[in-house]
RNA sequence: GGGAGUUUAGCUCAGCUGGUUCAGAGCAUCUGCCUUACAAGCAGAGGGUCAGGGGUUCGAAUCCCUUAACUCCCA
């Protein structure tokens, strides 16, 4: 068999996974094992793979990969979420492609349309996946709006209502003009823009003077219903209590004092418009002030706006700025940098916008969640975010719940006649008079409105509720409204296992509460916190135990990967030129957890070229004649290759203990690299040079025996980070039977390590280490053989390895001494001496080196004795550290003797 | 404006409760090698007053104070 020099992913990567998906190899089903569950954060039905993905899916595949071969029931739970707004949005641009207007079509067509479109494109991701090698139960693949969680969402949302939990309110929300829906503030996304900021006059008055007011947006000043002075600026002391006229609008309004004001900003005054604006509508509640709203939904100024109406924001600020020049009422202009918010999924600039909207107060069911962090119960990783996790959960504002679209949990709220939405304030109301509505229109919704999970529920809740026995389905009018898709989201880790809809079925009591989940920090407070509250409401335990909080993917300059900076490669390529294992390594080897990655193309080259030293290792091995096997006498194994061998096997034993204390402080790239070099390293640079026979001779049948054993060994440790390779490999290195596969095997019981072995062998690598440097800077090749004296105290174990020292340093002879030898060069490693014969050597150059050596030494010594001198030291050290700088002490001065001798 | 975090070799990061031969790793760099597993490799080497300043201590990358720069969260 000849196999290439190169290794080829792509060969083997398609075969594999198909073969461990045809023998169910990711199912699980409840049993007698512990369970081990991770939920896959479902990414957006609408999404596709980004690099994003492709680490937080490799950080989960490993961690599942590794408990299944420790014998847990691992199971890892795949699924997408509907994504409301992002979704709708996507499915409105198709339908427009086609001419059909969304709101033409009606809510059911709609939606008909988005399922559709869902069924065609969503989840393509999940696909996408599949080629990282990801070890899901797609079996078990659950969409947030799947019939069973749309339930489980619906009655959630009646549950809290019913506890009291749930209001409607007049919120200022930030509402997307494009989406026509309040969107979350995490959703909105500040940037910086450069707008100008107009300085209009406001006449005060009964006087020819006027205040300056600074604005970047003088198209609501129609909506001005106040203007705000600092209360101790003394520039304005002399006009407290007096009024001014809005420009152009010629309505009077007062002159207000609060101090919320900033006085360095503009001219220290500040034109309230508490319909347009958060700040100002607090302010016009403390003060009372005329709620004017003159922007509709659209974001074109509406009839309440007494000119340009039906014009755009954008359109009317320019016109009211040129309006305002011709009145002679602006004063001047200039570039003003500031930061403006945007909307995450369409990109229109937010309008804080009043309106009506349903939210679920969070004081009371964000408690257990708090705790249950600041206690350990749920720990996260790493834990300098259990701070800003305190920190937000002690300042948490109430959740809106209520986004203006169709695709979604529809707000199970049933109107009991007409149309009870109050969207905005009146001209002329005041926000007081509002207020005071808005709990009228509550207290009327109690008889108004109920909430049910069904219609049929609500037909006779409404009955009961009214005592009208004659009502009917008809009476009823649905709220329009969906859910935030957080509020199906944050049920995922009950609902995947139908913990909500039917909370006393197995499968949930066996998986939950989940092990880990690894999702981003960006949503800690949107998803992570909200599921922890809604695990410890509904099932009375949190819903995992580890949150393992993974960096972004950002490229060498630090800068997001985005798809207008053109800055992210597509993972799939990466894939298919490198494969899939070289790309997981890439990521992980440089990603601690909460560290941001700085992708570059030369990390999957590290991984690819890891492959490739694998697969050549692989290669050596398979091209060994083997004798011993079959009629022949069982030749037992050299001296070098049994101490070779438990050497090896201690290494591995040591570095597997490592690697379960990396795994349980997810320290996965400090994993993979411990692997990294146990393979490159010990494995190949120095086991496989023990035991490689020389060229054209075979090994013994028991020799092989032990390559063979710890490579499969190093397979199962390297499979949950490269699972691909090490399958292929795996199944290769020798006979397999068909059902048999490494992604199931069992690890075994990690055995002794004998750390007087390794600490021996350290030392004999280190003298080769030492010798073949001594032999490059004589510019001996390593073809040459050499001569080689050793002066030692520990004749033994030189002795013991003189077979390996000879191969690895291709030596002639080698000859123990008790005197230094003359004429050859030396070279000194801890205590011990080597002398190597040379023909021409350089005296004065040698001399030299000792006496820096020499110099170095006393220089050390004098440090040591100072320490060893101070009566403070030796009085408060710890033995073992006083024993210590003894022996530095001991072993320079046996060192300086030795050095001085040769001079 | 409030809060949190970071600053260790060219790059990305380790370095636990202060104490082993004057700080480690991977990558990158440099030198020499196409030595029949691997040039996607082998054998070596160089590289850091641990951001600056001050303090505590017998002893500080590690603890405290302070300054600076950067990042994130909240307003």
């Amino acid at each position: 068999m000849t196999l290439s020099t190169k290794y080829s992913p792509s060969e083997v990567e398609d075969k594999w996974y198909a073969k461990w998906i045809e023998n169910q190899l990711f199912k699980s089903v409840p049993d007698e094992r512990t369970p081990y569950t991770i939920v896959m954060p479902p990414p957006n039905v609408t999404g596709v793979l980004h690099m994003g993905h492709m680490l937080n899916n490799t950080i989960q595949d490993v961690l599942v990969r590794r408990r299944r071969m420790m014998g847990f029931n691992a199971l890892w739970v795949p699924g997408t979420d509907h994504a409301s707004i992002a979704t709708e949005a996507k499915v409105v641009n198709l339908l427009r492609e086609q001419g059909i207007k969304k709101s033409e079509i009606g809510r059911e067509e709609f939606l008909k349309h988005a399922f559709v479109w869902k069924e065609k494109y969503g989840g393509i991701i999940l696909q996408q996946l599949r080629k990282l090698g990801a070890s899901c139960d797609w079996d078990r693949t659950t969409f947030t709006m799947d019939d069973h969680y749309y339930k489980a969402v619906v009655d959630t949302f009646v549950d809290l209502y019913e506890k009291g939990y749930i209001y409607r309110g007049l919120r200022m929300v930030n509402w997307d003009v494009k989406a026509q829906t309040a969107v979350s503030d995490e959703e909105v996304i500040f940037q910086d823009k450069t707008d100008k900021l107009y300085y209009v006059k406001y006449v005060i008055e009964g006087t020819n003077d006027y205040l300056t007011v600074a604005t970047t947006r003088p198209e609501t000043i129609m909506g001005d219903s106040g203007l705000a002075i600092h209360p101790e600026d003394e520039r304005y002391t002399h006009l407290h209590g007096k009024k001014v006229i809005v420009p152009l609008v010629n309505r009077v309004i007062p002159i207000i004092l609060d101090e919320y004001v900033d006085r360095e900003f503009g001219t220290g005054c500040l034109k309230v418009t508490p319909a347009h604006d958060k700040n100002d509508y607090e302010i016009g509640l403390r003060h009372n002030l005329e709620i004017i709203d003159t922007i509709g939904l659209d974001g074109k100024l509406n009839d309440k706006s007494p000119f340009f109406v039906g014009e755009d924001r954008e359109v009317a600020r320019k016109m009211m700025a040129k309006a305002l020049k011709a009145a002679d009422l602006m004063e001047k202009e200039e570039e003003y940098a500031h930061s403006v918010g945007f909307s995450e999924r369409t990109n229109a600039v937010i309008e804080p916008k009043l309106s009506m909207q349903w939210f679920l107060d969070m004081k009371k069911i964000s408690e257990p969640a708090l705790s249950a962090v600041l206690e350990g119960k749920v720990n996260l990783i790493p834990e300098k975010f259990t701070n800003t996790y305190r920190h937000w959960m002690e300042n948490v504002k109430d959740w809106c719940l209520s986004r203006q679209l169709w695709w979604g949990q529809q707000i199970p709220a049933y109107f009991i006649s007409g149309e009870l939405k109050v969207e905005s304030g009146e001209l002329g109301e005041t926000s007081a008079e509002i207020s005071e509505k808005i709990s009228e229109n509550l207290r009327e919704n109690q008889q108004l409105f109920v909430v049910a999970s069904t219609k049929e529920e609500a037909l006779e809740k409404a009955k009961a509720l009214t005592g009208n026995a004659a009502l009917t389905l008809a009476d009823l009018k649905q709220d329009e409204d969906v859910l935030d898709t957080w509020a199906s989201s944050w049920l995922w880790p009950m609902e995947v296992f139908k913990g909500i809809s039917n909370p006393d079925n197995e499968e949930f009591k066996y998986y939950y509460p989940t092990n880990d989940l690894v999702t981003a920090p960006e949503i800690l407070f949107f998803w992570v916190a909200r599921m922890v509250m809604a695990g410890y409401e509904y099932a009375g335990e949190k819903p995992f135990q580890n949150v393992y909080l993974t960096g972004i993917v950002r490229d060498k300059q630090r800068r997001k990967m985005s798809k207008s900076l053109g800055n992210s490669p597509d993972p799939l390529d990466l894939i298919a030129v490198s494969g899939a294992d070289a790309v997981r390594m890439g990521m992980l080897l440089c990603s601690p957890a909460g560290n941001d990655i700085l992708y570059d193309d030369e990390l999957v080259e590290q991984g690819r070229n890891f492959a490739n030293k694998i697969w050549n290792a692989f290669r050596l091995i398979k091209g060994w004649d083997i004798v011993g096997t079959g009629q022949c006498p069982v030749p037992t194994m050299s001296e070098m290759e049994i101490n070779a061998s438990e050497w090896f096997e201690s290494r591995l034993n040591e570095v597997r203990k490592t690697l379960d204390t990396q795994f349980e402080q997810f320290r996965l790239s400090e994993a993979l690299m411990s692997v990294y070099k146990l393979i490159w390293d010990d494995f190949c640079a120095n086991y496989l040079e023990m035991m490689k026979p020389p060229y054209g001779d075979p090994i013994s049948a028991a020799a092989y025996g032990k390559v063979q054993h710890f490579f499969e060994e190093l397979m199962t440790i390297l499979h949950p980070f490269m699972p691909f390779i090490s399958e292929e490999l795996w199944q290769n290195v020798r006979e397999r039977g068909e059902k048999q596969f490494l992604a199931t095997t069992q690890y075994s019981e990690i055995g002794e390590v004998n750390a007087t072995l390794l600490s021996e062998m350290q030392h004999i690598l280190e003298v080769v280490v030492a010798i073949r440097a001594f032999r490059a800077s004589k510019q001996i090749s390593p073809k040459e053989t050499i001569e080689l004296f050793i002066k030692t105290t520990q004749e033994p174990i030189f002795e013991k390895h003189k077979a390996l020292i000879k191969k690895f340093l291709n030596t002639s002879e080698i000859t123990f001494v008790s005197e230094k030898v003359q004429g050859a060069g030396a070279v000194m490693v801890g205590t011990d001496e080597f002398f190597i014969p040379l023909k021409n050597i350089d005296l004065a150059a040698e001399k030299a080196k000792a006496e820096k050596e020499i110099a170095y030494l006393e220089g050390f010594l004098v440090s040591v004795n100072k320490k060893l001198d101070n009566e403070k030291f030796v009085a408060n050290a710890k033995p073992e550290i006083l024993e210590a700088e003894r022996k530095k002490k001991a072993d320079a001065e046996q060192k300086l003797v030795a050095l001085r001798e040769g001079l």
